[in-house]
DNA sequence: CGGAATCCTCATTGATACTG
DNA sequence: CAGTATCAATGAGGATTCCG
């Protein structure tokens, strides 16, 4: 996570990255926010259309982890003077530079599931 | 998270990538784990070496994360038949290719952690 | 429509003590 | 040294109900 050029990493060095890296992951690596900026790449979306999207949600979960995006600064909150009223969700810029990271994460994810598949029942046959 | 060229993805795609995105959150987006992959970067390590390197984590904490990532092929287990006995723990082939999508989400916290820290200070003296 | 408030459950984690 | 076993606490998440 460290070790810049072929210098060894200092304590510190490693200590604040893996802060930065568990800050980000706890950020997103909830139960849900991977999946709400994932439905959020689309485009802009409305509270129940986007319930729908991420299916499996909670209404609660749904409202505290866009609460939380929000408060991040990775997804914007427009309400629409309607009647009834109308509220639209979207990535801002800043939620817009994290798609990359999380696509890497995602390839890996795909690349890799069926190794992880075969050491996982390897593992569990070996435990037995 | 899908959408390659220009076509609409299917949403059977965006369910699927997100499954794959998640499950690979679930399994390093744990409290412990980034922190045990980072420390494990700078080569093989043994058991009590790790637990000062991962400081705060418990001895149980310590053991069942290491279970697991070795479970996911992630990271490999020797016992050296010593006395007292000597046990050592590295990554694997598998877990080395890790490290980089890791390290893109460790780059994109840093470079915006002050935009997310401004957002989180605006959004909070907003809501009172 | 888009929530807020409440209650409740279960999984994750930590602390402690013991062991081959 | 490198764990295992047990128990207690914390907190994330789900279900339900109510509201402007």
């Amino acid at each position: 996570m460290s070790g810049r050029h072929h210098s060894r990493p200092t304590g510190a060095d490693e200590d604040r990255e893996c802060q930065d890296i568990r800050e980000t992951l706890s950020r997103i690596g909830d139960k849900w926010s991977v999946h709400v900026i994932g439905s959020l790449i689309e485009g802009p979306m409305r509270y129940n259309r986007l319930r729908r999207a991420v299916s499996g949600i909670s209404q609660r979960m749904l409202t505290l982890t866009l609460r939380l995006l929000e408060r991040d600064g990775l997804v914007k909150r427009d309400v629409l003077h309607t009647a009834p009223p109308t509220v639209e969700y979207q990535l801002t810029a800043l939620g817009e530079t994290l798609i990359e990271p999380i696509r890497a994460l995602s390839h890996w994810a795909r690349e890799y599931r069926h190794e992880i598949r075969d050491a996982r029942s390897s593992f569990d046959s070996r435990s037995g």
